[in-house]
DNA sequence: GGCTTATATCAGAACATGTGTATATGATGC
DNA sequence: GCATCATATACACATGTTCTGATATAAGCC
């Protein structure tokens, strides 16, 4: 046993590939649409059509960024008759969402202003 | 008891602003470069210099990157002499990374293979 | 002042990402 | 099978984001 990246409680990971992969997974909260979805199905279970009616968004392009939240593991689903519901898969989900949300505020007007994220 | 939402312990922001500027927050920790920037001031604080050494990434992108973790509150920066030592600026920081990494590890597979965070 | 070191900025190319429109699939009930 | 409702997909377009290489600022030292 010498792999500290794979058995260390709380390390932050190493390697490059780790490291393309968790921005990849963050990447997917850095969209105000399926911050919104998660938001919505955090709060309780909904169908694309409710997600699409309270969201004021067209159909498809909430139908494409549910795809993307369930292949990353961020909604699970569930069928019942033609209706597909999607619910948040993990409450630790909305815990880091929260999280940032928490960090945000202490910072908010400088993240505001803030144009390297935009324009590099 | 019926309304989950209001008395939810962990209620998610819901406006629309809020998660436009929580989508550019978390758009900071969607990035490689960045990410492997975080982790190590995690560890202690480091210049410039020392970042763009330790990730084998020119001195302008390390740079780069540092403004925008600058500007968003992730980092701190102290001068001494010539030399700017960049450190973590909150431990919630790692919190969220390492909450980002368990999340991961669970859907590691079906994150690498999402093409919609890619192509959309 | 002139030289060196440390960091920051800029312009443009290359790439990634999100959106809208039209259309396709797939399940249900007749 | 046909009509319908719910959801998914494809493609073209616009926009956003990152990288590279050259250059600028700025501090310290002689």
């Amino acid at each position: 046993m010498e792999a500290t990246i794979a058995n260390a409680p709380f390390r932050l990971p190493v390697a490059p590939i780790e490291a393309d992969l968790l921005a990849k997974y963050f990447r997917v909260l850095g969209d105000r649409t399926r911050l919104r979805i998660l938001e919505l199905v955090a709060e309780r279970e909904r169908s694309v059509t409710d997600l699409a009616r309270e969201l004021g968004e067209a159909q498809p392009k909430v139908s494409n960024h549910l795809k993307c939240l369930w292949w990353c593991g961020f909604v699970l689903t569930r069928r019942e008759h033609r209706t597909i519901y999607y619910r948040l898969a993990d409450e630790r989900v909305a815990d880091m969402i929260h999280l940032g949300g928490a960090l945000l505020h202490e910072n908010a007007e400088h993240v505001a202003a803030c144009g390297v994220v935009d324009r590099a």
